[in-house]
DNA sequence: CTGAAAGCGCTAACAG
DNA sequence: CTGTTAGCGCTTTCAG
C-alpha cells in the first residue's frame, strides 16, 4: 500500500550515485559557487534521476529558518478588507519564498500564534489587527521572532509599523464634505481601540472643528463592532431623528454599506437627500447598488513595505524601528456625486 | 542588541537542571506515561524555570511531522465563500493543533504548494478549488502527502472528497421554481470545470426537463468567470431580450448579486417582476438590498468531515477513499418571496 | 522505570 | 575546490 512517510532519497543517496561527497551535494543544492561544473552536473543529474527533494525540515532545523511567516488577522469572514490583505500578502510572501501561515483570532484567540512562535515554527509575524489590548500576545511573540504591524499600528510598540495615513484620510473626507457645503454631517464610528478607526475619526473631527463646524454629537453613533448590520442600525437611528443628517461619514465601508441600505429602506434618496462616505474601498463599495464614495488604502504598497521590513529583520537588521504612513486616495462615486 | 536566533534552553539544559537524563525530559514532554511522578515534577519545574519550549523543527524533523496543513484556495479576495471556508478551516485545524498554510492560486499558481509538499513542509493538503485541470498539481502533491478535496470534487481522483450535494441543490431550486409556477426561467451559469457548477446546473436542468419544461437555451448565459460584474452583464443581456425571463437562477451568489443589481438598474422589480435565486448563501446574500433566496451549503460540516478524513490519512489510515455529500438548505428570502 | 546511545537529513566549519 | 567531521534538538530503541 502507498504510504506517505517521507522515504524519498536523501543527499547521501545523491552523493553515492554522483560519486561525490555528501557535502558537495549540499553545496550544489544551496547554490554554493565553489563547486566545479563537472561535479555540479553529476549532482544535478543524480538529483533528477532520483527525483530528489531536499528535506525541508532538516534544512529548517539546521538553519533555524522555517520559511514560514505567520499572519494574524481577525474577522476574516466578515470584513472583506482582510481577505484582500491576505491575498496581497500571499503573493508577496510567496515571491520571497515564504509560506503564509494564517491565524484568525476571532475565536481561537492568540494562543496558537504564540505557540508557533515559541516553537520557532515561524520566522516572523505580521499583525494586521493589533490593538493596545494585544500587548500580551505581542510580548510573547516579540521574544522569539521579528514582528511587523501592517494596517493597524500601536503607538509605542518597538517594532516596524506600516499603515496608511488614516489621519490624513479622515481630514480628506472632512474637507471634501465641507467644500461640498454639507451642513448636517453625521458620523458612524466604532470603538477606538483600532488605530485606524481612532485616527480617521480624529482627522475628521479636527477638520470640521477647524472650520468652526464641529461635529454635532447628537449625530454621532458609535457601534461596538463593525458589520453591515451595525452600520444599518446605527444609520437608521440617525435617519429617524426629527432633524436627520444630510451626510453620513461611516468609519469603514462595511458600516457604510449598511448605512446605504438603511437610507434606501427609509426612503432617503442617495445622494439627493443623503450623502454617504465610507472608508477602505472594499470590493462591494464599487458595486452598482452601493456606488460608494470612499477612501482607498494602498494595500499593495503597505504590504510590500511591511514585508520588506520584516524580511530585513529576519535577516538580522537591527536598526531603528520604522513607522511608515502611506497616502490614501479619495474615490468619489455616486453616493456623494451630484450629477450636473 | 536583541537577536532572534533561537538560543533558548534545550532539553539538555532541562535535564541537567532537573538532574535527570535528556531522554526522560523528552518522555515527560511527549506525555509518555512511563515516568515516575517525582521525576516528572522535577522536569516540569525546570521547564517552567527556564521557560523552556521544545524546538518545533527538531521535533518535526525527528517525527517527520511538520504540524502544517496546506490549504489551496483561489479567488480569495473575490468570492466571499473562500474566506468563509478558510475561517472554518482555521478553527477546525487549530483545534487539532495544526497550523494553516494558505496558498491562493490566482496568480502564483500551484508551484508553491507543490514545493512545500515536496519539501515535506506540510503534512497534508486541503484543496477547495480543484478541477480536472489541476491534475498535474494533484499528482505532484499526492506523491508526498495525503490530500482531501473539500467543496469542489473531481471524479476519479483517488482521494477523500467532501462536498455538499450540489446535484440535489440544483434540483431543489428547479422544484421550488416549478412549484411556484415560474414559467420563463433563465439561467446564469459559468464554465463547467468546477464540479459544483456542473452539478448544480445538471440537477437544475434535469428537474425542469423531467417536468416537460426544459430550459429555453435562449435564456441561458454562460460567463467565463464568476464575479459581480459578469453576473450583472449576463443578467442585463437576458433582461434586455424582447421577451425576458421572469426568473433567474444564478449558479452562485456572486453572479446573483450582480443580476439583482442589473434588475434594479433595468427597473425590473424583484420579486414582483423577476425572481432571482442564487447559490452559496454568502454573507451579502442576506443583506437588505439583496435579500437573496439561495442555497446554503453546510460549510462547517463539510470542513469537519474533510479535516477528519485528512487527519486519519495523516495518521496512516489507508482504507477506501471516501466520497461524502452533505445536504443543502434552501433559504427563501425576498428575492423570490411573494408576500401574501 | 530510567539512562546511554543512535541517529533523523542537512549545513558548515575545518582540513587538505 | 572537495571530503571529513561535527553537530542542530529532538525521539526512540536498547539495555539495565
Amino acid at each position: 500500500m502507498h504510504t506517505y512517510s517521507r522515504m524519498g532519497a536523501t543527499s547521501c543517496d545523491i552523493a553515492r550515485r554522483a560519486g561525490v561527497s555528501q557535502a558537495t551535494v549540499s553545496r550544489v543544492l544551496t547554490g554554493n559557487p565553489a563547486v566545479r561544473q563537472e561535479l555540479r552536473d553529476k549532482v544535478n543529474k543524480a538529483v533528477r534521476e532520483l527525483n530528489y527533494r531536499p528535506n525541508g525540515m532538516a534544512r529548517a532545523m539546521r538553519t533555524s529558518r522555517s520559511g514560514n511567516i505567520g499572519v494574524v488577522v481577525s474577522r476574516l469572514a466578515v470584513n472583506p478588507l482582510y481577505p484582500a490583505l491576505l491575498h496581497v500578502l500571499g503573493s508577496c510572501l510567496s515571491e520571497a519564498k515564504f509560506r503564509l501561515v494564517v491565524w484568525n483570532t476571532d475565536e481561537m484567540g492568540d494562543k496558537a500564534a504564540a505557540d508557533a512562535v515559541g516553537d520557532g515554527m515561524v520566522d516572523g509575524i505580521v499583525m494586521t489587527t493589533a490593538t493596545a489590548v494585544s500587548a500580551e500576545l505581542y510580548q510573547t511573540l516579540r521574544l522569539n521572532a521579528p514582528i511587523v504591524l501592517i494596517n493597524r499600528i500601536v503607538e509605542g510598540w518597538p517594532c516596524d509599523q506600516v499603515a496608511s495615513d488614516n489621519l490624513a484620510g479622515g481630514r480628506m473626507v472632512g474637507q471634501y464634505l465641507l467644500s461640498s457645503d454639507r451642513r448636517r454631517i453625521g458620523l458612524v464610528t466604532g470603538l477606538v481601540l483600532a488605530s485606524t478607526i481612532r485616527e480617521r475619526e480624529c482627522g475628521f473631527r479636527e477638520t470640521l472643528t477647524a472650520s468652526n463646524q464641529p461635529l454635532d454629537e447628537r449625530l454621532v453613533e458609535r457601534v461596538d463592532h463593525f458589520s453591515y448590520n451595525t452600520g444599518f442600525m446605527a444609520a437608521a437611528r440617525l435617519l429617524d431623528l426629527a432633524n436627520p443628517p444630510d451626510t453620513l461619514f461611516c468609519i469603514n465601508d462595511l458600516l457604510a454599506l449598511g448605512a446605504r441600505d438603511a437610507a434606501r429602506d427609509r426612503g432617503f434618496e442617495v445622494p439627493g437627500k443623503l450623502w454617504i462616505v465610507g472608508y477602505d474601498d472594499i470590493e462591494m463599495a464599487s458595486w452598482h447598488t452601493f456606488d460608494l464614495t470612499t477612501i482607498r488604502q494602498p494595500l499593495s504598497q503597505m504590504v510590500d513595505a511591511g514585508v520588506r521590513f520584516l524580511l530585513e529583520r529576519i535577516n538580522g537588521y537591527e536598526g531603528e524601528h520604522r513607522n511608515v504612513r502611506l497616502p490614501n486616495d479619495l474615490v468619489i462615486r455616486g453616493s456623494t456625486f451630484r450629477g450636473k
